[in-house]
DNA sequence: TAATTTTGCTAACGGTGTTAACTTAATTTG
DNA sequence: CAAATTAAGTTAACACCGTTAGCAAAATTA
């Protein structure tokens, strides 16, 4: 008999429901604005429907952030077949993060805390290293061609992050007062330094 | 008369002990424990009372932000006297923003909305800009010591600020896996990398 | 058909920022 | 000094928020 499975697809069908009308209002109005009323609100569903899918509201959090650092992973996937060399990689997956944190600027608020009460706040997503370590696998390479020093590959995967979010950071909080093109100038004159010192 | 003048000292003293209260909260309990009844339990007052004294609670955020950015430029200033030449002061107001990240934590977080909702959240402080500044003069010294191209100057200390602060963000997140003296090992190292590329 | 489970609701609890309306105390004025 | 006025601080409300207990109706099972 299919109806269990029929209901168990429109269970998941409400969860999903909330979990894009959640993204919907975030999208409109901003995190501060997002609450479960809106969101019952807006599936037509009353309030306590939500909380047979989710356990509170940092678990929409939660799984919206999950959903954001599989669209940062699938440009990144994407870089491993574009490039033939290390360094064209390398160069990729940095122009892809800062692409995804600005052509998704919630998700990556969420992701990373920008702003806003953080995804987890404590039990903190698995994935928050996935740049690091696909930039990681690139730094490796280049260095191996170079015959560099490997104990310092963990060092530099670090820092290379922590530069390309920290611009990101700063922008993002409106923090600067430095127009965007010269942003992007920054990120790329400090990659390239970057690269020359690996 | 002293009266009005006993008065004006009167509210500013109630004006003064709602900030230290809502500092004392936070530092007690933490930015999401911050409420304006709680500040007015703590003072005993009533909360209308809060109102006579602020437009709202983004304006006592505001304020404490202010105190932050005030701290952070004592310890900056210092460096100017306690130095004497350009590169030990650029390592001095290195070492003293990282000091004050981890020393004022919750300044921290206030101060440039690190998982929070920032302080201005639009009419931000000018004072953000603070580091790159006095950091600027640091590197400027030293570019023209070494003769460097001086229209870099400014990407330069753009770039630092977003290392450090991206170090800082990741860390106070706990974004990531690698712990405290790794931590200010990368900044070491970013450090004197930066420094020997200018 | 009767019993039971599922589904979804209303209504509440305790919290938030903010403000209107009121009372009481202090000051100024006739 | 007494009356009028201003200042100070209060209570109580509004409109939200996340969360949950308790209940009604619908669907399923026995």
């Amino acid at each position: 008999m299919g109806i269990t499975e029929r209901k168990a697809r429109q269970k998941e069908n409400v969860r999903s429901q909330i979990l894009e009308m959640a993204w919907q209002i975030v999208k409109e109005e901003g995190w501060q604005a997002l609450s479960i009323r809106k969101i019952a609100d807006g599936i037509e569903y009353s309030v306590p429907v939500i909380y047979d899918h989710f356990a509170n509201k940092e678990a929409i959090l939660y799984e919206l952030s999950l959903h954001g650092f599989g669209l940062l992973k699938e440009d990144l996937d994407k870089n491993l077949q574009n490039t033939d060399n290390p360094e064209a990689l390398l160069r990729a997956h940095v122009d892809s993060y800062w692409d995804f944190a600005f052509r998704n600027k919630e998700y990556y608020q969420l992701m990373y805390g920008l702003g806003m009460p953080c995804c987890g706040a404590g039990k903190m997503n698995s994935q928050v290293n996935i740049f690091r370590d696909y930039s990681l696998n690139a730094i490796e390479q280049i260095m191996q061609q170079r015959g560099s020093d490997p104990s310092q590959l963990c060092f530099k995967s670090y820092a290379l992050w922590s530069i390309i979010h920290g611009l990101i950071s700063i922008m993002q909080m409106r923090v600067s007062d430095i127009d965007d093109t010269l942003n992007k100038q920054v990120l790329t004159e400090s990659l390239e330094s970057f690269i020359r010192n690996l």
